[in-house]
DNA sequence: GCTCCTTGTGGAAACGTTTCCTCAGTACCC
DNA sequence: GGGTACTGAGGAAACGTTTCCACAAGGAGC
């Protein structure tokens, strides 16, 4: 059979009686066709089972069409969000998106990036995990970047949309004090995931703000791993006793918080409160239903990629696109009475 | 300056004074090439900025060195796992994976599949959702298919990696009779996914099997959608209030039942036993934490792309590869005492 | 009836690789 | 010393598109 390799425009334009050319522009839409030209391409083309070669096309235009996303870990609820909105907005628009995983490593990361300048994607984003790729000659050679979710403190020409995480912290350490608490602990990450240190700034900043007496005592920092979220908050737990709420600055250390208290059978919110960043599914499962501030993972992702592919020229002026978080009460905090514990 | 376009294989060649099929071959590692023009070849690409183009070697080669895979929704924890499993042995391989979602819609999926064929991938790994996508054509044209945790009843020539469903149910059924619950209620899926009803029969099969009277009452099926879900759980727990012991086959199904179980004040695991398909992350979280069926997500995604790219010869040989399930026994299934409720 | 557009079409040159030949040079063996 | 084999290297032909250019046909305007 001739079916041994799938159909090329040419064997189209043979099938069809007409040049190449006139085949490419009934596929690509460029350019005039008469009408029943153009129905004579189509059913020939339907009759070989043709379809244009990406390859091809590619080749020829320099750029393959997809888009290249970086996240730190598909499995993560938050970036699972952020790589759904990227998905929604690139169906949108027509692209594909190859996706990767850098597990916070920069050399992987890099490596990623390296694959995807040779795919000749039409740009890429990135939660970026470091500086170690070359994130300015990624964007100047073949495609644009766009960070999400991260800042790297020496690109800020790179575009960047993030989630306004100082005002969800904020938010928290708001509601908890107009709760009565003041012995208020921070659990916080380690690494320099997010923009570095913003969380625990913002904490700082609106205890202080709210006269709230810091004790740096109360804000311990673990790495971005189960067992060291576990063994931080246990840590912090057993420590100081008094503490009458917890703020977790990501998912994991707020499960670590919850564990922890459930271990040490403190019971929630009555002897502690727990509120963390990041809404994800268990927190309504929990029991009592976590309080917690909702990043939009989602929208960051698909603004994310709108801004890489629909509006180049925008990007990046006026500094990092924020998006709001809101902050979603539930049952894990409660009002101080006085001279508990 | 010349930088405008990044440098092609013909621009190395020429730094450095071969022949462009001297550069190719130090690139792709094929045919022998002295050491020393190795080394200035090298000097060269490193001078210029060089990157190979993944368009220009795919059209050659006809192929693109990447896989797709579809998955229904990448934020559903074992959708994740499954592709974070992809990602994993792709990386190992050396393949790059473009990912889409096609959220149960067959129609939506056939697009993708599409697209896919036109990006010339080596191989496609989906959950599929339908027949309208022409797998059969999809597997033939230009890549290989391989379905991984779903079945299509029409397509079994289709090499297949699932979880091993009916025994995750059954040691589930077991388990549960085994507590001595004898009204135990299933909550099933009622879109045609997974292998159709075969958690379903599974139950049935198992309860026959233990000689548990069967109560066609018991079994209800529900949209895999959070409302449906609930619906389905509530209309159940309160139809049947002797029911001591619930089955949910997927995870939005064992959150429905937790949730409509708080919702009616039934003690877990005092007043009715929960347990679930899915040991997704939340099921730690829950108070009491959940008992539930673990499919091996990541390995299904593994596996299925190593069957893609590694073992051509050996695909589909055999009926469906089966991975095994792990009942997680945590505390939300309780003995049953006899004149409860 | 001539020019001047417009519309539809085809030829051919890229685009950046890989790979099949071909070929020069050198080493080796009788 | 002549043949043989082998190594290293280059030329050139694909691979499947898009698009520039040329060109033919036909209608409008003078």
């Amino acid at each position: 059979m001739a079916e041994r390799r799938s159909a090329t425009i040419k064997d189209v334009a043979a099938a069809a009686g007409v040049g190449i050319a006139t085949v490419s522009r009934v596929f690509s839409g460029t350019g005039a066709v008469a009408d029943a030209t153009r129905e004579r391409v189509l059913a020939a083309a339907r009759e070989l089972d043709y379809r244009p070669s990406a390859l091809g096309r590619g080749l020829k235009l320099r750029r393959s069409g997809g888009i290249g996303l970086i996240v730190p870990d598909v499995t993560d609820p938050f970036c699972a969000e952020l790589v759904a909105g990227v998905l929604a907005c690139a169906r949108t628009l027509g692209g594909h998106v190859i996706v990767d995983a850098a597990h916070g490593d920069a050399e992987r990361e890099a490596e990623i990036v390296d694959r995807f300048v040779e795919q000749r994607v039409d740009g890429i984003i990135a939660c970026p995990a470091g500086e170690t790729a070359d994130w300015r000659a990624a964007a100047r050679v073949c495609s644009s970047v766009v960070f999400a979710d991260r800042v790297l403190p020496g690109l800020a020409e790179i575009p960047t949309v993030l989630a306004d995480d100082a005002g969800g912290v904020r938010s928290l350490a708001e509601y908890l004090v107009g709760l009565g608490h003041r012995r208020i602990a921070f659990l916080g990450a380690a690494a320099p995931g997010g923009e570095p240190g913003v969380r625990e700034r913002a904490f700082r900043d609106t205890l202080a703000r709210l006269g709230v007496p810091a004790e740096e005592d109360l804000v311990v920092a673990a790495r971005p791993a189960r067992d060291a979220a576990y063994a931080a908050a246990a840590g912090l737990l057993q420590r100081r006793a008094d503490v009458t709420a917890v703020v977790a600055a990501e998912h994991l250390l707020g499960e670590a918080a919850v564990l922890v208290a459930r271990e040490l059978d403190l019971r929630v919110p009555a002897d502690v409160s727990i509120a963390m960043v990041d809404d994800v599914p268990w927190a309504e499962l929990c029991d009592p239903p976590l309080t917690a501030v909702a990043r939009p993972g989602r929208d960051i992702g698909y603004r994310a990629c709108e801004l890489l592919l629909r509006e180049p020229a925008r990007r990046g002026r006026g500094g990092p696109v924020r998006l709001p978080t809101e902050l979603v009460v539930r049952g894990s905090c409660g009002a101080l009475r006085s001279g508990r514990r």
